[in-house]
DNA sequence: CTGAAAGCGCTTACAG
DNA sequence: CTGAAAGCGCTTACAG
């Protein structure tokens, strides 16, 4: 047991055939008879045999592999789409490589330059700071697909309709002074297309004020420091970019005795575990992070077979606004009352 | 652009020297003139070679990757532990693979196998439905190491540590109807080692009631429904396996009107990003799951490298409570007419 | 139906 | 300091 790897040069002296017939038996791809097949399984069973990885590789020119290029784990989203990508990648019979890139530019094309070896059929690239151009580039002949792109990728999950969901909803409940917490995260380099969406749509209402929006890092504390921010400054919603700020939000609320959904409108993004576990559960907008793993997946693996065959039909994905309990009408404004206690 | 892999082959007929010249210039195994040195890393740039995956496994038997076998990623430990083992392992230049190998035994053993043939320098199984002994087994000569068989392993982590200094705790606090909501996921083949010693130490108090204990899935709404019966058993403080089902607990308490501490003190465990973002704020179990991650690692990269030097000297890692502001002394009980509005 | 040989793209003794 | 050759462990034309 403590000797060496067993090749399929063993396997072959063994029985005293030559290996393109052990080969061939494993394989399948020619004739056998019936009787030197079995006795190579049954040797292989035996000695142990497993053909080498690297080997196979030499041959086949494919190990695989997908990498998935994330910068972290953090947020919530993140973790789900790893998870969906994980799922249909092994659908697919690959196996997914998770690459911790961290947040700058320059060390994730390092990373993308280093594992365009051969060491994956393809390389998924999630990270916002890197441009699909630039990752294309540096990966050379490896298959790479930009996460979300959407300006010119195939997949577009239409984020300016989940939005407008929402503010029409809030619209309708009767809030003008609508809080916006923004983020940077799903800017992909151009603008936030929520923000972008929130203005637009406040403006055509002639509600939009710069003081009722902020920038947050995402993170629960920065939504609770924006909370009290946007409270001050008179929003009676607040419709964060993510739910663990909406959280963030939520909390501060209970802390300062504002109760919601009766004296503030909460809403998040995302739709994640956290929605339903916070009190009052939160409304938020669902992205279907499931299809949107499926269908770049699917992309993905197109590059990778080169089927030109499928024209690329994009992929449009459309948000839906999850109602739960942290929403509910402008009227009582009583609420002007509350706010003096926490200043 | 459009042509095949450029090869060492391809870089030593560019400038008419020999393939192993241009592979000791860029190994730096054996002295090169620096002109020639020079010279092929100028060639390497313009025709843009770089050096096949496989080719280079083939002679190393090392290919830098790292399997971690997970059942799936829905409870938030086993995120947190892949973020830091994703850390850990970078640090030691190394690539993690995720495998998600669901829960049933045998499909968890045949992917071992499957894995177990030079694609990866090490497995870490994080199974809880495969023994140590049978993963060892299934992985054959490629060094495995499955994470937290506290047993026998090298890494302990003391969860009864944990567990009692919650548990006297609550008792400094007055309680002694104290409900619990086990799991099986912490089991690893055993009993759950929270829920043994919840038991012991209750029955130490002459308090061990199992009216007072449920089984729970680990996820949200198995907490509501466990506190919902908990506190109808008369429980003053609950317990819960992990902080999702403290969460469901805390949710059910505050649709129900029960307030929390004052009506109810609830304990989570785990201390994840939850007990921080849930109102009011959970008391909880910190597990310093980068400890764990890190000698983890530590313990793998060790048994691949054969070093024997470092004798096996177990770490034991003590969980901390983190008090929040889900716990408070068991007082006032004006609970009981509360619990009537809910029948 | 089966075997001997070439080849995948590197690294590394072996010779000079 | 450098080159020709063997070898890593397979697969796959090529011959029979």
């Amino acid at each position: 047991m403590r000797d060496k790897k067993v090749t399929i040069n063993d396997v072959a002296r063994y029985l005293g055939v030559s290996k393109s017939t052990v080969s061939h038996a494993l394989s399948g791809k020619r004739q056998i008879s019936a009787e030197v097949v079995e006795k190579v399984h049954k040797a292989i069973r035996e000695l142990g045999y497993q053909p080498n990885f690297a080997a196979q590789v030499m041959n086949s020119h494919s190990t695989g592999l997908i990498g998935v290029l994330v910068c972290d784990m953090r947020n919530a989203h993140t973790i789900r789409l790893i998870d969906e990508l994980a799922k249909h990648l092994k659908e697919a019979n690959y196996s997914m490589t998770l690459c911790m890139a961290g947040h700058d530019e320059q060390s994730g094309l390092e990373m993308i330059r280093k594992v365009s070896n051969g060491m994956f059929d393809g390389i998924l690239n999630t990270l916002p700071q890197i441009s699909a151009e630039k990752a294309a580039e540096a990966a050379g002949k490896t298959p790479l697909l930009t996460y979300l792109r959407h300006k010119k990728g195939a997949i577009y999950v239409d984020y300016a309709s989940g939005v407008r969901q929402v503010m029409e909803y809030l619209f309708q409940l009767g809030h003008k002074k609508i809080g916006h917490i923004a983020t940077r995260f799903r800017q992909f380099g151009e603008e936030d297309p929520c923000f972008t969406a929130y203005r637009d749509l406040m403006r055509k209402q002639g509600l939009f004020q710069p003081e009722l929006t902020c920038l947050s890092s995402g993170e629960l504390e920065s939504g609770i420091s924006a909370a009290e921010y946007l409270v001050r400054a008179g929003a009676t919603a607040i419709f964060a970019c993510n739910d663990e700020t909406a959280a963030g939000v939520i909390q501060w609320a209970h802390a300062n005795r504002i109760r919601i959904p009766d004296d503030l409108s909460v809403v998040g993004f995302d739709n994640t575990q956290l929605a339903k576990a916070v009190y009052p559960p939160l409304t938020s907008v669902e992205l279907f992070v499931e299809k949107i793993a499926e269908h770049t997946v699917k992309r993905l693996l197109e590059q990778i077979h080169g089927d030109k065959t499928t024209e690329i039909s994009p992929v449009i994905i459309t948000p839906r606004m999850v109602l739960r309990d942290s929403t509910a009408p402008a009227s009582k404004q009583h609420f002007n009352k509350k706010e003096k206690r926490i200043s």
